[in-house]
DNA sequence: CAAATGCGTAAGTTACTACTTACGCATCAG
DNA sequence: CTGATGCGTAAGTAGTAACTTACGCATTTG
């Protein structure tokens, strides 16, 4: 149904430490919450945010789910990051220009 | 004083919208207030959540505060995100390697 | 079949966040 | 000096987000 917004899943420190353990190793919603200060419920709704933001994987496994990060989603949060960055470079550079045109001319 | 998490900081889409308007072309509180469908003093406070947050600068300008896009606030989220993409891709390929052997050996 | 395990979700609470309007201080224009 | 402009911040509010405990369903184990 409603996506979330890759950014905002991202907001939260939480989830950054659950997708960090699950980009080092895939793992169940006991495991995952083993490592954490939070309760399971907590992991599997902040699981849930990351699913539907597309960072993360679920693939049945007997009784367990295992969660795995997703590489294309990482690769989307990269792309626009990019974005951000390489526009921003430009315009500095162009700043720069136009001090030098100012100021030398 | 309290500084601010960048991340979360990106949670937010207005501030996003900020920071994109300001890559694009410095300006001040009431100029990019302007193009934003919220109160400018509601633009006040995120700028300073990004400022905070180490992802914009300020420089006074007679009665006004102009406020710009700080280069190396997004080259450490650039690092950052790099270092769960390298890894999850490492990641990846071991996992694919294993089932390799599992299935070929 | 019965007990145990792993999980998602419902329900409720608390804390924070994004926003508004109102105000007060500084700076420039006439 | 006087009025206008640009800004930050205080104060209040509505919505949301992160967490807890409790429960119920599915799957494996003995």
């Amino acid at each position: 149904m409603g996506s979330v917004d890759t950014w905002a899943a991202l907001g939260d420190q939480t989830r950054r430490s659950i997708l960090a353990r699950v980009v080092r190793q895939p793992g169940s919603v006991t495991d995952l919450a083993r490592d954490l200060p939070v309760s399971r419920p907590a992991v599997s709704q902040h699981l849930g945010v990351l699913l539907r933001a597309g960072l993360v994987d679920v693939r049945p496994h007997g009784r367990q789910r295992i969660y795995s990060a997703r590489l294309d989603g990482l690769a989307s949060l990269r792309g626009e990051l990019e974005a951000f960055w390489s526009e921003a470079l430009r315009n500095l550079k162009r700043v720069a220009e136009d001090d030098y045109h100012h100021t030398g001319e």
